[in-house]
Formats: C-alpha cells, structure tokens, sequence
DNA sequence: TTGAAAGCGATACCAC
DNA sequence: GTGGTATCGCTTTCAA
C-alpha cells in the first residue's frame, strides 16, 4: 500500500476509462452522471481505497468544510478546561456539526493567535468559527464579527451585539432558581458567583429580580463574588462563614461547579442541606444527580444550543443574516433546596 | 474587506516588489531570505491581513499539520460522550498539539466513517491518528495500523498490539486500589465494572491478584459486570443489595464515574462510607474530591500522558518507530476508604 | 540572496 | 452524459 505511488482521481478514472471530470462527479454524486456510472466508480473508489484529496478540493472550491470551535477560556488555564460543562457543549456540537457534514477543528484562546478570522478563515483552516463563551471581554470575538466572517457566540444573547448569539435565558434562570428559594422560605440568599462576566451578569440580574419582588433583602454583602469554579466557591464560602458566621439560608450558584463546591464547603461544616441552607446550581452537568443532596439546578438544554448555533452558522455560510437567539431553562428540582 | 478580491501570495509578493518565491521563504521564515527582507515581508502581511491559504500549502507539501483524534465510544451514544475523563484527554492533547504547531480535528466513532486511514490520512484531512479508548473491539484501530497511518492509541499498553498504546498502568492501578483497601480491613471486595473492555480487564487482574496475595475470597459473585457510567453502577448496586443484601465491604471501581454512582447508591440506603462500605475510584476526575465522602481514587496523569502519546505520533510523523508507553498510576488517599 | 516556472490533485466551465 | 483543460494558491527545484 505504501510502495506504489497514491491513487489520484486521475488514476482512478483511467482505471475506470473515464475522464477525471466524469470521476469527480461520479464520487460526489452529482446526478449529471448516469446512476450505473456513479455506482461503478464509488465502488470503485472503495475497493482501491480512494478518498478525494480535500486538501485539492479546498483550495479548488474555496470551502473546506471545517468549523473551528474555539473555547474562550478566561484566564485559568487549568481550571475551566476542564469545565464539564463546556466540554458537553463541544461534544454536543460535535455530534451536530458532523450530521451536517462539517467536522470540528477544536481550539482554545489560549492558543490560537489574536486574529481568529485572519487565522481560521482567510487562511482557509475554516469556513466559520463558533466561540463558546464571552469571557469577560469580547474584543477578540467582535474583531472577527467585524471581519465578516461566519461566526456563532455561546453566551449572553441579550446583550446587544453585533453577531449572533446563542445561549440560555440566564436572567431567567437564576430568577427562578431564587424564586424557588424563596418558595422554599429562604430568606437571606446568597448570590455566588462571578457578576463581570456577562452571562453571570444577567444571572445576577434574575436573581435581584426575584428577590426585589418578594421584599427581601438583596443588600450588597450577600452577591459574593468569587471565580466560576468549585475551589474557589469553596474557599470563598468558607471564609466568609469563618467571618460572619451562617447568615444565608440560600444560595443561588452561577454554575453547578460553584454550587457543589459551596455544598462542600457547607457539609465540612455539618450544616443541613438543604434544611440550614438550600442550594440551586445552574447548568445540569450529568453529576449534579449523584451527589448527596442530589443538586437542583438549571437546566441548559446543551444539544438544542448546539443545534441552534450550527443552524445560525450554516445560515451565515449560506449568505443569510444570522439571529441571536434565546434558548430555555429550566428548574430542575433535586434535593439540595426544600421543595414546596 | 470583502469587495475586492482576497489577497494572495502573489500579490502580497507584488506589493512588496519580490517574487512570489521570495516572499513565501519570507513568511516561512527561511534563512535563505535576507532577514531584512523576512521581516519587512512578515510586517506587509500582517498589516494587510495576510495569512497564507493552508489548503494550497497544504496541497503542495502534503503535509496537514492536523491531528485527527477519534473518541473511540463503546456505544451508549450519552453516557460516554460526556465522560468528563475522556473529555479531559481531549483538553489536554489540544493543549499540548498546539504547542508543537498541529491542530485539533475532533471526531467520534460514532460519526467517521468505518475506514478512519481512508478518511483522515488519505483525503488528507490529517497527519495522524490519536484514538482514545480502544472500546470493546480493535477491528478498526487495527485496520489504521495496517494502513500504516501514523497511530497513537489510548489504552492498555500492556496489551501486545500492532501499535503505540500509550495508557496507565492498569493492573497496578487496581492492585494498589484493592490492597488499600485490603489495608483498611475490608474483606468482601467487589470488582464494579466491565471486564470485557482492554484496560478494564486489566483493572480487574489487578484486583485479583491483591485478593488472592492476601488469602481473601475473590469468588465470581464479587465481580459486578456493568456498564462503565454512572447510571449503570447505581442500578447495578441497587439491585444487587436488593437480592442479596449488603455482602460486601469494599469496592474497587473501574471508575470515578462508576465509583460515584455506586456511592450515591449505597447513601440512599443509609450505609456508611467508608465505614460499612470503602470505595476507591479510578480516574482521579476533578469532582472526585468534591463528594462527600470526597473519592479516593487512582489517579491517571492524563497531562503527562497527552505529551507522550503526541511525543509517540511526532516520532512516526518524522518516520521513526514508536512504542507502547506506560503511564504510572497514584493512589489518591481521601475519605470514601478506611485509611490504613 | 532572489526569481521563473512546474506542479500538487481536485473542480467546473465549456464543448461535444 | 461525458471529456478537455484552465485554474485554485502555494512550495520548491533549478538557474542566475
């Protein structure tokens, strides 16, 4: 297989007496040619073991059927790599990507060099790029938006932007997560969380929302800022009650990793959950059931996401306007908040 | 940027007044070209956007620069796909891909075609191969290494294969896990997991081989066959308590992932961890020391081994031949077990 | 140290 | 329905 020289689609038409063109069209199945003569070269081609150079039809097409998914971590190397939820989300395009006969070309930004629409597309690796997440500054993002190439955010999409957005009804979300709280008899909830980020913003915002409706009280002491991971929710719940003691009944986590290191945090220091303090996390990572309490979150609904955000590519690919869109959540409710 | 016609190599190489070929040894970096030429070349490109077309190169060198890396899934299409460990895998290789100037291209088994040689290295999709998880059967793994593709999997390295598999030590793995727990008085082990798969059999070798160095019972009734989630260990221990009762004081899962949905199900029935029952994991997945009681586990160091399976695929790339690594394993001490 | 030109392997326009 | 051929944009040998 390695002595002979590669079969081209020159090679295999001669093998099949017909023209290259006749074979290009043979194998990607264009109905110009007659069905026997297309049946004949693909099988043809399998026997021989042939696959169309892609690297000759990119360059011939100008299309090269690839998208690149870019994790826009925020600083961390470590930490939100390992995210689970953000890996389900590349998964879940994954699968959807190649149903639609693109593939994956996977990044990170820390990585890939500054100018992703320079580095991805006008070197032709890519058609489109789907960034998953803002981070807290988007410049990168709206420097490719400005570039004019297909590009699909995951993130906050009602913040006015100039591409398309795709992502959870966070306000929403953390409203009912603090809803149900309160429906629970919390009465001092906590907020935890990262508020500079813009999804967790908008989360912050659901949250005020629910507890300014039901006069409670949302006095600054209780929006604990702290990283968007289970260390330092940990931490940063553990030192505060090494402070000031357990003045919270609730918490409303900005993602379930926070949450279950809050949990932690909190059982180390044999406090009932959820009867001293009832937890809602956000996301719905496949552990969220396993743990003891089983975690109520917010559900992010990661397959639909994807499927929306390939389809507002595939639009963009297709010449079309692309839409921000919302997707919905919803309240999952476990065994870490008292129900009713 | 989008009216008028891309620029191109060559017209790059106009605007500077060179030849084409002076200006693609420019931006390659060649030492050929004066470096007064190369940066003053590098300098027009960047400031009018320039990135050289990869499919042409690519064309012209045969070379991709790309990875293809295949998560190999037994079948389950959920359950495995968002294994934070396997996805874990996928992080860490891009990470260390890009730092030695190859590119991600993700794909899964449930999606390439059948003849993954054919479908990466022969369309010229991809340099080489790194598979993750050698499944239940090889047929395909073994078919790219006949193609002689450049191949890394991972797996059981222990295993004599036609290829470089790079894994953990396996049975050592589960040695250390049982004989801790053997240590910590435990008498009655179960084995929870699929023997059927490579590295889990090796898993459950070493399991063996502490029981019997130790006299202990390893009758066929302790050796729990079940899928590798979580879902699959819950239901799996629940009904095996629910026959047989609680016959058992020690679990060696093949796992985190499992370790925790057995856990969860013995803490619905009240049994204490570790003291009725200790179990020991296998991963070492971020969350394992999240739970309560926080997992102890053998903890597989998928950054070093990221590094040699790319260190491995590089060595074929340039020509030479690579072998099977083993990866040492670490028993990670926390509280789900009886220390000493 | 630089330039001219051939050629990588497909696709698609135009002819028949 | 099928075939001839120019062409995509770059790399690299050979010549200067």
């Amino acid at each position: 297989m390695t002595n002979e020289n590669k079969l081209t689609l020159a090679g295999l038409a001669k093998l099949a007496s017909v023209s290259t063109s006749t074979a290009s069209r043979a194998l990607n199945d264009n109905p110009l040619i007659k069905k026997e003569t297309r049946e004949r070269l693909q099988a043809l081609a399998k026997e021989h073991n042939f696959s169309l150079n892609r690297a000759a039809s990119r360059l011939r097409t100008k299309k090269t059927n690839v998208i690149a998914v870019i994790l826009n971590l925020t600083d961390s190397t470590d930490q939100s790599i390992s995210d689970p939820f953000l890996l389900k989300v590349v998964g879940d395009l994954n699968q959807v990507l190649n149903k639609n006969g693109y593939e994956l070309l996977l990044s990170n930004s820390l990585m890939a060099s500054e100018d992703w629409a320079n580095y991805f597309i006008s070197s032709s690796r890519a058609d489109g790029i789907i960034v998953i997440g803002q981070g807290k500054s988007t410049s990168n993002i709206e420097q490719v938006a400005a570039s004019g190439a297909p590009l699909v955010v995951w993130g906050d999409p009602n913040a006015s932007s100039s591409y398309a957005v795709v992502g959870s009804n966070n306000e929403l979300g953390s409203y009912l997560a603090a809803k149900h709280l309160i429906e629970g008899q919390c009465k001092n909830i906590l907020f935890l969380g990262d508020p500079e980020h813009a999804e967790m913003n908008e989360r912050h915002k659901g949250y005020r929302r629910a507890l300014i409706e039901h006069n409670l009280n949302t006095s600054s002491e209780l929006t604990l800022s702290c990283d968007i991971t289970s260390k330092a929710a940990y931490d940063t719940i553990s030192s505060v009650i090494l402070d000031k003691g357990l003045f919270f009944d609730g918490i409303v986590a900005t993602s379930d990793m926070v949450a279950l290191g809050a949990l932690k945090a909190l059982k180390e220091r044999y406090i009932g959950i959820p009867n001293d303090v009832s937890i809602v996390g956000f996301d719905d990572i496949a552990m969220a059931e396993l743990f003891h309490p089983s975690l109520t979150t917010i559900k992010q609904n990661t397959k639909l996401a994807s499927q929306v955000m390939v389809e507002q590519l595939i639009k963009q690919l297709e010449g079309q306007k692309a839409t921000s869109v919302v997707i919905d959540v919803e309240l999952i409710t476990r065994r870490s908040s008292r129900s009713n």
